[in-house]
DNA sequence: ACATCGATCTACT
DNA sequence: GTAGATCGATGTA
């Protein structure tokens, strides 16, 4: 397996979120490896309303602004975390969304922080995912090319990917920013 | 200092 | 299908 590369993430967002179909996200805690086959992803762009960066950088936001090829974690509803990758040149403010992931290994872990057991209930979701894999907002900002948390490629081929409108946004909704693999509609969020 | 509101999830009907 | 949980970040005063 393959870790993406810093020219991977430097290219245009809505490339980079289709790209990321099909990759494996990996998280290292205490030894142990938990990862899962990326399914679906959005894109959000710097002139985008629902952007985060769209009014400018913020405390929260100003992991969208820098290197691309890391991490963008931030809180929301309370308990929940949702993980992105940074895209583009330093400055412009663009990432994809992590949407959801298929389980591959440290199943058991994901289980246990989730308190579900069907493989479909773990990582279906944003928060769910960050959840599972244990991934909070310590890790925001976090290098994707390090060793902690990364995404590599096993040369998998997810086959025809759909866009469809992205899901939970109140603005910018006629976007179809929201993909993923037909072949993985089950394992998606909602729908 | 205070009020508002989520790039959500779960449980319940 | 609907509503409640839950709290940090953000905008307004």
């Amino acid at each position: 397996m393959d870790k993406l590369s810093r020219d991977f993430y430097l290219a245009d967002t809505i490339e980079v979120a289709v790209k990321l179909l099909g990759k494996i996200l990996v998280h290292r805690i205490d030894q142990c490896e938990i990862s899962g086959r990326i399914v679906e992803t959005e894109a959000y762009l710097r002139d985008d309303p629902a952007c985060h960066a769209s009014r400018g950088m913020t405390a929260r936001n100003a992991a969208m602004f820098g290197e691309p090829g890391h991490a963008y974690v931030y809180a929301t509803y309370g308990n929940h975390y949702c993980l992105n990758v940074v895209t583009q040149p330093v400055g412009v403010p663009e990432a994809v969304l992590i949407r959801a992931v298929i389980p591959l290994s440290g199943v058991e872990i994901m289980q246990a922080k989730r308190n579900r057991t069907r493989l479909q209930d773990l990582c279906s979701g944003p928060a769910k995912l960050t959840q599972a894999m244990g991934i909070t907002l310590e890790l925001n900002g976090i290098d994707l090319l390090g060793d902690r948390l990364f995404i590599a490629d096993d040369g998998t081929d997810v086959g025809p990917v759909v866009s469809r409108p992205r899901i939970g946004i109140r603005v910018a909704t006629e976007k179809l920013w929201r993909f993923y693999p037909v072949k993985f509609a089950q394992w998606v969020s909602k729908r």
